[in-house]
DNA sequence: GTTTATGCAAATTCTTTGCAATACT
DNA sequence: AGTATTGCAAAGAATTTGCATAAAC
């Protein structure tokens, strides 16, 4: 379990529900990223869709999670433990199956060097395919 | 100017218009990757935005664009005069700038290796920050 | 004359927001 | 008790689709 609720900012407070708790698990457990949709499924109980998006929202704010878009426009989430460096969390390819919906963390960063004046403020790669277990 | 309607497949019948032109050469002259709505203000004439999403599409399809989806969800559209390989267009990294609205072209090829299995139909990377012009 | 392209309106999909009710500390 | 979180409904934004009209070949 992570230290879920002591990475806080001094100045936002958070609390526990089992909620949150309830999406991150998912999370965790599957190791790749998820839609909001997907999330919603792998819990019994039924979250409102607009509750799905504010704590996965949350957990972005914190650096729990990272926040991929997809060449479908949509969002994923995922908890990517190697990301020890929170501020460039997403700073690594992405691979996205059109198969099993899933965006998996690859462990390639992106590296790149680009002239003098522009400034990085976030990375968003994801190539698009069927992975391992779908091809 | 682009051989554009000798590019078609035997199969699909294109015309030509001076709607889809007048969008092929503001993506021309802009040289970046432009949303829907930035290449419809370009044009004096006011222009339907499922006409310009047609358009945009039919170019995608023809392979005389390419599409890339930024973190905001949206798509982008340019002409790359370098994409030689149509099958890989957009197989290189994106730098969009929040100010401007637009999206560059890296001349930074996207290379990669993946584990055997593993089967890309696309490639989508996009930068996020403040461009040369704009920093 | 046939068929493609366009315009208009409406529908879809994804995500966010307002607000009152609920739950945590 | 006070404030963060949730649910519900509605609003927003981006993109697509259906269909009748207009334009190209």
């Amino acid at each position: 379990m992570l230290t879920l609720f002591e990475r806080n900012d001094a100045e936002i407070k958070r609390r526990s529900t089992q909620t949150q708790e309830a999406v991150l698990n998912v999370l965790i457990q599957s190791k790749k990223a998820m839609s909001h949709e997907a999330i919603g499924k792998k819990i019994d109980v039924d979250i409102d869709r607009a509750t799905i998006y504010r704590i996965l929202n949350r957990f972005c704010e914190d650096g729990v999670l990272h926040k991929i878009v997809a060449e479908d426009g949509k969002q994923y989430f995922a908890v990517c433990i190697k990301c020890e460096d929170k501020e460039r969390a997403a700073h690594h390819f992405h691979f996205r199956c059109t198969k099993c919906q899933t965006i998996e963390c690859l462990p390639v960063p992106v590296h790149f060097s680009l002239g003098v004046g522009y400034n990085v403020e976030s990375v968003n790669c994801v190539l698009t395919g069927t992975c391992k277990e779908c091809s």
